[in-house]
DNA sequence: CACTCAACCTGCCGGC
DNA sequence: TGCCGGCAGGTTGAGT
């Protein structure tokens, strides 16, 4: 559900919330969420206790909380993907559990608990090694400021999400290595945007408002994208998902909310999705839905021509 | 190696 | 009213 926006949005909450705080105990109410924890739930409970919550850091969609035991360096990290429906609650703690109640945190303050609820179970947390910075990280390093989640000690990863290129909003993503890329793929640009190793927090809604602001179809073949075509693209991925962060995300339901339980308002200002049939902001013309990947695209067929060698 | 698509879940909505 | 198909913001891993 959430993209970039959306879990950004939960981040800054967790960083408010929840970092600097200690765990006291953890009660994993379905099994399902933590099955990305190789060791099992009640593993990840108990090596949870009495940990130290460090600064709330997030890659593409992905967010983790760096947890330590005393005055040692944060060796792991809460990795936390919110899926199509997860949800992470700071709640009092005599709040009527959720239906879809999976994860509890209480912490030795006794102040307000922090809740993992998920409808849909795709979403999940796992307790994981932090890893040294890799070759590109540390490049990145090399400029003092660049560090897109402000933790003064350098970039320290979870392993397994390496494969997470950095997102169109970090200070250290690589215009010139992107654009290569897509010179190198042989898929349609939609798909390309979509594809996390390649770009991280772009979504089906940011990637159809990217590709509208950029005035591009996102089945044209990748490797027919010139250069400002493509300086357009991640242009347009910047302003729409900047817009959105400032007015806390995209909610068309109760399913996406920050911390505290709120919805954003940026479905207000989205341009083609879920437009159908509605008139393009810029020329009228009525917005298209077509079929794509088993989800929907909406583009407007002046703006943004089909290509003659449509790639999706 | 690059790429595509089914599968993982629950709930809601519209049509019959 | 109820049943059924379609659809929903994502990722992975098996298959081509």
């Amino acid at each position: 559900m959430p993209e970039l926006p959306e879990v950004e949005t939960v981040r800054a909450g967790l960083q408010r919330w929840v970092s600097g705080r200690t765990i006291a105990r953890v009660a994993v109410a379905h099994p399902r969420a933590v099955r990305r924890h190789v060791a099992g739930g009640p593993d990840f409970a108990a090596r949870l206790v009495d940990r130290r919550v460090g600064p709330a850091r997030r890659r593409g969609k992905y967010l983790w909380l760096p947890v330590g035991a005393g005055d040692t360096d944060p060796s792991e990290a809460v990795l936390a993907h919110l899926g199509m429906s997860g949800q992470l609650l700071v709640q009092e703690p005599d709040t009527p559990d959720q239906l879809h109640l999976r994860v509890r945190f209480t912490f030795t303050d006794a102040g307000r608990e922090l809740r993992f609820v998920d409808q849909r179970t795709f979403g999940g947390l796992a307790v994981e090694p932090l890893r040294a910075a890799s070759g590109a990280d540390l490049e990145a390093e090399q400029h003092p400021g660049g560090d897109p989640n402000g933790d003064p000690d350098g970039e320290r990863i979870p392993g397994v999400i390496a494969h997470i290129a950095r997102d169109p909003l970090d200070p250290a993503f690589d215009d010139a290595a992107f654009r290569r890329a897509l010179a190198r793929r042989r898929t349609g640009v939609k798909r390309a945007l979509l594809d996390q190793t390649l770009v991280s927090g772009i979504g089906n809604i940011y990637a159809d408002e990217a590709l509208w602001r950029a005035r591009l179809h996102g089945a044209r073949p990748t490797e027919t994208l010139n250069r400002p075509e493509a300086e357009r693209l991640l242009a347009g991925a910047r302003e729409v998902m900047t817009s959105a962060l400032a007015e806390g995300g995209t909610s068309f339901d109760a399913l996406y909310v920050n911390v505290n339980g709120q919805g954003g308002y940026f479905e207000r200002s989205l341009a083609v999705y879920g437009r159908a049939g509605l008139p393009c902001r810029r020329c009228g013309t009525p917005i298209r839905r077509d079929a794509f990947m088993n989800r929907s695209s909406f583009t407007c067929p002046r703006c943004q021509p089909r290509p003659r060698r449509a790639r999706w």
